[in-house]
DNA sequence: TTATATGCAAAAGCTTTGCATGGGT
DNA sequence: ACCCATGCAAAGCTTTTGCATATAA
């Protein structure tokens, strides 16, 4: 968990939803405060209520909500898995970041790479589009010895 | 609809059925013939389903059968669109092609650029995995008048 | 004949919505 | 007071599954 920028990105909602003519409310702030420690990579709906569940707050329409304002507000990455189901996390204004599937087991790696984002940029310039999001998926499997590491950042989620 | 593409399709998935112990059946061949003409940019399961309606054959189930094999035989890529329902597209051995999602009007654009590929296939050099698979979604707004357009091969879908 | 393919219907899981209540400002 | 936030329950939609029947080989 980024420390930094879970508190970064708290502040962020409140600033946001303080913006929007919002009341605060006890499930958006619990959603908000769970996504910014456990959200920082694909999570689901359901796993957030089942996140919540303890606290005995967050049903499930009320956390749909929540998540659809966050989303409207810019405050989270919608990023389909490619099984039907709707991933989030948490959007930092900072940082982009990528994930790589190892189809072996499953695991999702995030993580940064400054060539990509530019070929991207490229891409997007060509086409004519002004670009607002993006998201990349890689579907691989993990080599057993890995050539030099040169991606920027580079975490397991 | 690309023709060729289309032809050449079909007989990879009559030649892979074939080589997997798999019976012909009627709805395999009429989802197979519906992909091959509508399904060459992301299409659901549900459009699947009313494409066929007419022809009083390709139950819900089997329709998601089928299109479960297919893609088990690598013949379909799955694309997921970000609002939680699985698309999918014939995949073209020949080709990849990524989309570009116009926000402001819903359009998307396939379009393929060897510059993005490169640099995809370094980052996964670099992570250390064997690619077997990637998808990109760009989302922005259509300018006014693009840059010179370099992109190999860029169709409205 | 035998395993696969299909249809029908029900169920499971994700997501949305209507309506009444609670709570922030 | 007003209006947003929440919970509950029901409905809608996508997807899966069980089981019986039909069909290719």
């Amino acid at each position: 968990v980024d420390s930094e920028l879970r508190d970064r990105w708290l502040d962020l909602v409140q600033r946001r939803v303080a913006g929007a003519n919002m009341r605060s409310g006890a499930v958006r702030l619990a959603v908000a405060e769970w996504l910014a420690r456990d959200g920082q990579c694909l999570v689901t709906v359901p796993q957030i209520v089942d996140g919540l569940r303890d606290r005995r707050l967050g049903s499930q329409a009320s956390v749909y909500r929540v998540v659809e304002q966050l989303f409207s507000l810019g405050l989270l990455r919608r990023v389909a898995g490619g099984d039907g189901i709707a991933r989030y996390e948490i959007a930092d204004p900072q940082h982009h970041h990528h994930h790589v599937v190892d189809e072996a087991t499953g695991d999702v790696v995030a993580f940064t790479d400054r060539e990509l984002e530019a070929a991207i940029a490229d891409a997007a310039r060509r086409l004519g589009f002004e670009l607002v999001a993006h998201d990349v998926i890689l579907r691989g499997e993990r080599l057993r010895v890995p050539a030099a590491t040169r991606a920027q950042d580079q975490a397991r989620v």
